[in-house]
DNA sequence: CTAGGGTTAG
């Protein structure tokens, strides 16, 4: 198993120091003491607990030390470097005392170091359960590592543990947000006793990746399965519906949801305003926006975002005034709404002035995406050296998205020069990117310039040949 | 002791 990054887990190495010693615990008391450490507070209470542990040997009994480490390691009040603490003098951990700060280590900053507990869970021969693996995949989850999560699945196949519910939720979601929906599909397919927990995860895992017409069909074959939706299924298919134009299906699911009266919390409001916002059912979007109790930023977002592309720039900006006098921060996501708004009506200063203001006003570092709205918005204007030059000063390699945004600019300026370069820089990223060889021989075309024309169809059938070597009797 | 949810430019 590939280790994971050392520097953060150094503190946490005390329970190789563990002693192999065992004394048996006293009788008496034990139990009371166990009890005494669920019912802990804070980490005030807790220690003195720990303490008559100690005094009375208790601490050396695995059951009643896992007590204490509940607390220590998953509590809001909890102190993870006290659990660790009290892990190293165990003499004896049992996968319950594994499992738990596997479960605090994986919600972490860094939550790769859950794996090396496993690998040290493993090497004192303790056994793995149905609680360990959940945990794991979860660590691999929030660290979107797809390599570390095929590791672990290799280890769930070992212990023949694939065929549990919960673990297989967690592969097929650790697999679907990094980016492996294929296997992700596998394993939820050939799972048999699917239930609506497993059906949320492959249909929000579709969702998240964009797939939209996936996701709702999934949830059209989940609804013919006989599987009644609840408000955690129907977010990730409400975003689906925004994202894929079903304002049928949406309105639909509102009114179910009113039907049956499931809870229309933060989540899924937001969710219902960017499904009408984004099918222009704008004066819907702003009724479910203005009847919320609570609103969060990812609200606001939602809102901004779905005016922008539905072309009302103006209203999104005032939106984005009344934001910044609310008690909320704007985040990265509220800048690419607001700059897409600003690209969509033409608002080049405007546009400029709010890029500009991210870092010094909102403290917010401007990201690829950021540049790439504001390399539309002077492509746009015509502001094709600006738009150049920007893309030289940022801190990343263009992608292909920007560069495309460039592309599409040049070619509403007629200028090929740029064209030329830009096309080069997009096939370096993209060998196989016929559309810009068509975009650029297009603006050939256009300027009557033949030959060039010519050029670029022989190369186009040379990279053609390329893809698809002679044994080959597809005509890519 | 476990799992699933909303906002991101072109």
């Amino acid at each position: 198993m590939l280790l994971p990054n050392l520097r953060f887990f150094s503190k946490y190495c005390v329970f190789q120091l563990r002693t192999y010693t065992y004394f048996a615990p006293p009788p008496s008391n034990g139990p009371c003491l166990s009890l005494l450490a669920n019912k802990c507070q804070s980490m005030h209470q807790l220690k003195q607990v720990h303490a008559q542990m100690i005094i009375s040997a208790h601490i050396y009994d695995s059951f009643a030390a896992s007590r204490l480490l509940c607390f220590c390691a998953l509590s809001q009040s909890g102190d993870l470097d006290y659990a660790f603490r009290i892990f190293g003098s165990t003499c004896r951990p049992n996968s319950f005392m594994y499992n738990t700060l596997i479960r605090a280590l994986a919600s972490g900053p860094h939550p790769l170091e859950a794996l090396l507990l496993f690998i040290d869970m493993r090497r004192l021969g303790v056994v793995p359960g149905k609680h360990t693996f959940p945990f794991l995949l979860k660590a691999c989850c929030n660290s979107r590592s797809l390599q570390h999560c095929k590791q672990v699945h290799t280890q769930i196949l070992k212990f023949g543990l694939d065929i549990d519910l919960h673990v297989t939720n967690g592969l097929v979601r650790g697999y679907s947000i990094s980016n492996n929906l294929v296997e992700a599909r596998i394993l939820f397919d050939e799972f048999p006793g699917k239930n609506l927990s497993l059906w949320t995860t492959i249909i929000s895992g579709y969702a998240q990746s964009y797939c939209s017409n996936e996701a709702l069909m999934l949830f059209n074959q989940m609804i013919a399965q006989g599987f009644e939706p609840n408000g955690v299924t129907l977010a990730p298919v409400l975003s689906a519906c925004a994202r894929a134009g079903c304002l049928d299906l949406g309105e639909g699911i509102h009114e179910f949801m009113k039907n049956k009266g499931i809870e229309v919390g933060v989540i899924l409001s937001t969710a219902l305003v960017y499904m009408y916002a984004k099918n222009g059912a704008i004066t819907k979007a702003q009724k479910v926006f203005e009847s919320m109790f609570e609103r969060n930023i990812a609200t606001w977002n939602a809102m901004i975002c779905g005016l922008a592309t539905h072309g009302d720039a103006k209203d999104a900006l005032i939106l984005f005034q009344k934001l910044t006098k609310e008690q909320l921060v704007p985040n990265d996501v509220t800048f690419i709404g607001v700059l897409s708004a600003c690209c969509h009506a033409g608002l080049l200063d405007v546009g400029r002035d709010i890029f500009h203001s991210m870092k010094p006003i909102y403290g917010i570092e401007p990201k690829i995406e950021h540049y790439g709205c504001i390399v539309d918005l002077l492509g746009r204007e015509g502001k094709l050296l600006e738009a150049e030059e920007l893309i030289k000063e940022m801190p990343w390699r263009a992608d292909v998205v920007i560069l495309g945004a460039l592309l599409a600019a040049s070619k509403n300026n007629g200028n090929t020069k740029l064209a030329e370069r830009v096309v080069k820089d997009i096939l370096a990223l993209e060998p196989h990117n016929h559309g810009v060889h068509v975009a650029l021989s297009n603006m050939y075309a256009e300027a009557g310039q033949w030959q060039q024309v010519l050029t670029r169809r022989k190369m186009m059938k040379e990279e053609k040949l390329k893809k698809a070597p002679g044994w080959s009797l597809v005509d890519t």
